[in-house]
DNA sequence: AAGCTTCTGTTAGAGGTTCTAACAACAGTG
DNA sequence: CACTGTTGTTAGAACCTCTAACAGAAGCTT
């Protein structure tokens, strides 16, 4: 029984109070301007002070990396609980997703952006990511209705990501995650930008096709 | 008629070496490890001496995205002019940028991933972009037989980044660009890595559907 | 050829970062 | 009350970007 001490309360409330003021730093200036000294002045601490509650910038990432992962996930399952009609629910986990990734765009791209080197990731970043792609492997799965085969090989996209799922059901999940996530990532990178069309109708229409593959 | 003298010719020279450095140093440690005072050091020269050949760490930086995103587009023009067959083309030019991508996934990230802070795009980039935007457009403008309509409401997608072309042509190209991105970020930042199923199965299936949209 | 100008390199230094080491002060426990 | 462990401090090493002031070489002009 881990009886929590006055002492871990107070640890743990630096740390949390730390990680709010990294990810303003964060959404102030990427990740590369994430600087443990910087955080520890606004905290109206002296530098090296941080470095009791993190061993150093990299665990620091790492651990918002991970936080970030659980919202992803949770983000995912929230929308896909939201929307009862199961035929719907891709569209809604899509949206989710995309909603969720606007509102948080470092977020987002500290998981699934370029990679930052010092990030190795931690047994709760990996759960994450399985979480996550139960959620997708779900929704398409309540669809599965016998269909005939799919143009793949039937176990090209098995693995242990996804057991006892189905040949169909894997190959919209990984459909679903390729093509959302190249929308989303080019959008809030503002690669859309002076282009002059209408995102919302270019997700919309590819949202579309999930159905057909 | 710009003679150039020895001096530009050295100097050239001299701006080559560094970048080519550079990206080393990025290829070893990612963008954030680009130090231009490394640069010099491995160049044998000291610390300030390269500030006579950059304005600064974002100028080397903004100067190496351009390169990357000139080299993107060639090769994409590339992929292109080598598959004869108009129906083959878009998979070759899909294979040749995941393949691109996958030679050089630095330079792919720091043009298509997270944007890097200090970074404002210059007239060149913007050509570039523009540049390998018209491959695409060419690819599927050439299969563009008169079929019906698009789902689309036929000007959502327009806009100046493709004047004269069709909503269908407009269409698949967006659908290929975020695909192929999705598909391609994700495989060369390694979140495929552990999951256990075949990349390329996937991608082939992917490219596959480029077809119906 | 001599002199002037421009460019290129140097060192010094300010101010930022990460992170370690040594020390002081506090909280909780026997 | 004393002891232990935690948390904060400052000092400092090693890196970074970038500016300033200066030395020397290269090229152009007269």
């Amino acid at each position: 029984m881990p009886t929590t001490t006055p002492r871990d309360r107070y640890r743990e409330q630096v740390r949390t109070e730390a990680k709010s003021i990294a990810w303003e730093q964060i959404g102030a200036s990427g990740a590369s301007g994430l600087s443990l000294n910087a955080i520890a002045k606004q905290m109206g601490v002296s530098g090296p002070a941080l470095y009791r509650y993190f061993a150093g910038r990299d665990e620091l990432m790492t651990e918002l990396i991970s936080d970030a992962y659980t919202d992803i996930a949770a983000a995912l399952r929230a929308a896909a609980v939201r929307e009862k009609d199961d035929r719907k629910r891709p569209a809604a986990v899509a949206n989710g997703l995309r909603t969720w990734a606007k509102r948080n765009p470092h977020r987002y791209l500290l998981v699934w952006g370029t990679p930052v080197p010092g990030y190795e990731a931690p047994q709760t970043t990996t759960d994450a990511a399985r979480k996550a792609m139960a959620v997708l492997l779900e929704t398409f799965a309540a669809l599965d209705v016998a269909k005939g085969r799919d143009a793949l090989q039937d176990d090209a996209l098995s693995g242990e990501w996804a057991p006892g799922t189905s040949p169909r059901t894997r190959r919209r999940a990984l459909a679903f995650w390729t093509r959302v996530h190249g929308f989303v990532s080019l959008e809030i990178c503002g690669h859309f930008n002076g282009m002059g069309f209408d995102p919302d109708a270019l997700f919309a229409a590819e949202v579309g096709t999930l159905h057909e593959v």
